[in-house]
DNA sequence: CGTCTCCTTGAAAGCGTTCAATTACAGTGG
DNA sequence: CCACTGTAATTGAACGCTTTCAAGGAGACG
């Protein structure tokens, strides 16, 4: 259920953003309707994904706060459903300049988080990937606790593994030591270090590079 | 080596992109370089990639002529190198206001790429994946015969598999008929349709679907 | 004709999926 | 308060696909 709440203090202008209040669970929009807005995230997650003919889902991205998604012009290309309760401000796709300016910051931001996605995807192992997707999700949210908002199923079908090689997975991290769990979703991230050094991420970057205290890999990363 | 063919012709202004002859195997930017320049392929083939601290190399993206690369702000992201001797027309990334907004049109498409890159993973199987890149790259090359110009190293780094199963994938091709091998780099594609059954890649799309003849899949997608 | 690079192919091992069963937990109604 | 129900997570075992290790072949070039 989608409700609206209009900012009528604001003496509206053409390009104001209207505030949702998405329980969870719900379609934002499909794939196929035409792009009318564009949307932020302001409390909640929100999944973006295609379905398959054969039934298979594929998810595409999380979105948390501040993060913007729907950014497409003609016609939306997935679809985005709520993770959890979720309050969004939507914008119109087509406003004026300064508004699609901030778009167009939004559509950079969201073009190299896509590049970051697909470089995910070259962790090959299980192991690889969820240790990259809990420090992924633990930066972007940056939350104490680290309160997962999706399922085992979500995850997985982020990183093309199955629910339960997600969940052995976890479960292997947990008994390492690597982090600690209070129920399916509350992660806490003991080891730090040794979960990047399971990730394996650290990719040669000769500028901006995230300095890492190892240089051997217990876990094999090809 | 990189061969500067300055167009003096057009009274060169500010915004005047330059042309460049590129060799094969030449780096034409570097992870980590100020981006100060954003590229067109006018013709050959580009590859952009991430190398991991462990040596491991991640393909990011192809880029045939019309396709644009290097759209980074601040900083190059990723190393761009040629696969094959490559013409480029090279734009400052900074200039004036119509050169933006063109800009921003290869923007969304690299955006566009890269969503479909990460939906190309959603393709589990060695079989799903090559099917569906070789489709790609009939596609965007739009070739009679379908001359692949990286190597099958390339292509298993792209795809995130080995060269050894990239190159069992397409000989099966070949063995069942829906492909023609004509030496390594010169596929013919024979039975488009039995090609797009494997790579399973018929997603429900309400109003922009490409409608396939094929109701069951021969081969897993899961 | 040797060397180099790239591609192909075989066999065994490793890892994620699949199939199957169990557990945990929130919500609901008796 | 407790059984019932449905959803989500966990775990075990066997299978299958990709990787790994290893060898051989094809073509370009000097």
């Amino acid at each position: 259920m989608i409700t609206l709440c209009t900012s009528n203090n604001c003496e509206s202008t053409q390009t104001a953003p209207t505030i949702l209040m998405v329980e969870r669970g719900t379609t934002i929009y499909s794939e196929g309707d035409t792009a009318n807005f564009w949307y932020e995230v302001s409390a909640g997650t929100v999944r973006t994904c295609r379905y398959l003919a054969n039934g298979q889902r594929h998810l595409t991205g999380f979105y948390y706060p501040e993060d913007a998604f729907g950014l497409d012009l003609e016609v939306y290309r997935e679809t985005a459903e709520s993770v959890s309760d979720v309050v969004l401000s939507r914008h119109p796709t087509r406003a004026d300049r300064d508004i699609a300016h901030a778009r167009d910051g939004m559509l950079e931001k969201a073009w190299e988080q896509a590049r970051e996605r697909i470089f995910l995807f070259g962790h090959k192992t299980a192991a690889n990937r969820v240790a990259a997707f809990i420090l992924e999700v633990g930066e972007r949210t940056h939350a104490s606790g680290l309160e997962l908002p999706m399922s085992r199923s979500d995850i997985a079908d982020y990183l093309n593994l199955t629910l339960h090689t997600v969940s052995r997975t976890i479960s292997d991290f947990a008994r390492k030591d690597l982090i600690s769990l209070n129920g399916p979703q509350n992660i806490r991230i003991v080891d730090i270090d040794g979960l990047r050094a399971v990730a394996g991420d650290q990719h040669e970057a000769p500028n901006y590079s995230y300095a890492s205290s190892h240089t051997d890999f217990p876990w094999p990363t090809v």
